[in-house]
DNA sequence: CCCGGTCCCCCCCGATTGGGGGACTCGGAT
DNA sequence: ATCCGAGTCCCCCAATCGGGGGGGACCGGG
C-alpha cells in the first residue's frame, strides 16, 4: 500500500517539482496539491492523505495555521512535514506545537526528502540537524535560571541538594533516611538547614522551590503518580 | 581535515565493527576505543576526539555518566553520539541533559551512521525518528499527557483544585483559609479529601503532584522565592 | 418528596514536622 | 597545629499535619 501524499506550496513550480519527484517512487502517490492554507485544509478533508508536505510562507493562510487546523480536526492519522526555505528560528516551536511531525529545509537532497516522507508516514518524526540542535538545547537547558533562585541553591551543600530532591519527591524524613542509608535525625537536620538557608518555612515550600528552581523538573521524577 | 572519532562500547566485537566501518571513510579517523565509562573519560582527555560514539549499557560507569563527565570538563568542542540497542524511554532525556548531540539506535544502517557522525561533527544534532517523535510530543504538549494523572485531577472538585494550587504554593492550612475566606477546619478537610482522592499521603506529595500534572507550572507561581 | 452529591464546619488523637540546643568525626584550609 | 565546614547523630518541645469520627446546608434529579 502506497503512501498518499499531498503537497502544499504557493509556488506552482516548487510544488510541481516535489510532486513529480515523489511520484517517481514506487511506494509514494501524490494525491493532491494546494497553493495556500485554506486550500490545504480543503484537500486534506477530501483526500485524507497520509502525509502533507507543507510550506510555511503562503498567502491567504500560512502553513502553521493550516497545520494546526488540519491536525486538530483530522479523524485519521495525518502527518505534516514542514518544508521551509529559511532557517527556522521561532517557526520551529510553533510548528511543533501545531502538530507537525517533521521540519526540514528545502536544501534537503531528494533522497533524504523521500526518506523523510517514509519516516513520518511510519510514525516517526524527523527534523533538520540544525533544528534538532536547537530543540535539544532548548530542552536540555533549564528554562528558569533566575540568578537569585540559583544562587540560593548554590548555598546548599551537595548532600543537602540530594535531600531536597528526595523531599521534592514527597518522601518523609524516615523514607529519605532509608534511601540515603542514614539516620532519621540526620535527614531532619539536613531538612532544617535547607529550610533555613533557603528562607522557607515548611517542606511544601521546599518542594515548590525545587520545581521552580529547576532542581527537579516535571517528568524526570521516579514517582509514577 | 578528517573527523577524529572515539568508539566506546563494552563489547569488543561491536566496538571493533563500528571502528573499522568508520575507518573506511576517507574523512573519518578512529583515534581511540574504550570498553567502559572510566576508560572513555581517559581517552577523551588524552585524544581529544571530535566525536565520541557512546554506548549506554556498560559496566564500571554507564554512558550517560561518562557523557556528562566528558562534556562538562571538556575544553574543546566534543560531540557525543549515543548509540544504544534499546528503545530509549527515559534514557533519552538523561542523555540529552548530559550533553549528548545525538541519539541513534544500533539498527541504523552503516551509511546513516556515517552520515550521523558527519552531522554531529558539523555542529548539528541527530536523533532516531522514534526519539525525535518522543521529544517533540514532550515539547509540544505542555506537560501532562498522562491520562491517569489528569483523570485523577478530574476527580477533584473545583474548590479542591483551588485548595491544591494554594498547597502547591507552600501555604499552610491557616494561610489558605485566610486566602479563601473560610475556616481552617474547612481547608483541612479539603486537603484530606485531596490526599484521599489522589492516593497521596502528605502535602509534599500533593505539591509534587500539582507540578507533575501541570496544574501549576514552574514560573507561573506567585511565589517569588 | 427524599436522596445523593457537594461543600462547609467541628472535635479528638497520634504522627510528623520545624526549631532550638549540642556532640562527634573527618578532611581541607589557615 | 588549629580552625572550620560538612556530615552524622542525639535531646527536647511546640506547632502543624493527617486520619478518624460526626453534622448541617445547599442543590439538582429521580
Amino acid at each position: 500500500m502506497s503512501i498518499r501524499v499531498a503537497v502544499v506550496d504557493d509556488q506552482a513550480l516548487v510544488r510541481g517539482g516535489f510532486a513529480t519527484m515523489l511520484g517517481l517512487q514506487d511506494d509514494i502517490e501524490v494525491v493532491a496539491e494546494a497553493g495556500d492554507g485554506t486550500a490545504a485544509i480543503e484537500i486534506a478533508r477530501t483526500h485524507r492523505p497520509d502525509v502533507i508536505l507543507m510550506d510555511i510562507r503562503m498567502p491567504e493562510m500560512d502553513g502553521l495555521a493550516a497545520t494546526e487546523a488540519i491536525v486538530d480536526s483530522a479523524d485519521w492519522p495525518v502527518k505534516v512535514l514542514i518544508l521551509t526555505t529559511f532557517d527556522p528560528d521561532e517557526y520551529v516551536y510553533k510548528a511543533l506545537r501545531a502538530g507537525a511531525s517533521g521540519f526540514v529545509l528545502k536544501d534537503i537532497s531528494p533522497e533524504d526528502l523521500v526518506a523523510a516522507v517514509r519516516t513520518v508516514a511510519d510514525g516517526g518524526a524527523l527534523l533538520a540537524p540544525s533544528v534538532t540542535r536547537r530543540l535539544i538545547s532548548r530542552f536540555a537547558t533549564p528554562p528558569s535560571l533566575d540568578a537569585s533562585v540559583v544562587s540560593r541553591l548554590d548555598r546548599l551543600t551537595s548532600r543537602e541538594r540530594e535531600v531536597l530532591v528526595a523531599v521534592a519527591a514527597g518522601s518523609s524524613n524516615v523514607e529519605i533516611a532509608e534511601e540515603l542509608f542514614v539516620g532519621a535525625a540526620t535527614v531532619k537536620s539536613h531538612v532544617s538547614s535547607i529550610l533555613t538557608k533557603l528562607g522557607l518555612s515548611n517542606r511544601a515550600q521546599a518542594v515548590a522551590f525545587a520545581y521552580e528552581s529547576g532542581l527537579v523538573k516535571p517528568g524526570d521524577s521516579d514517582i509514577g503518580f
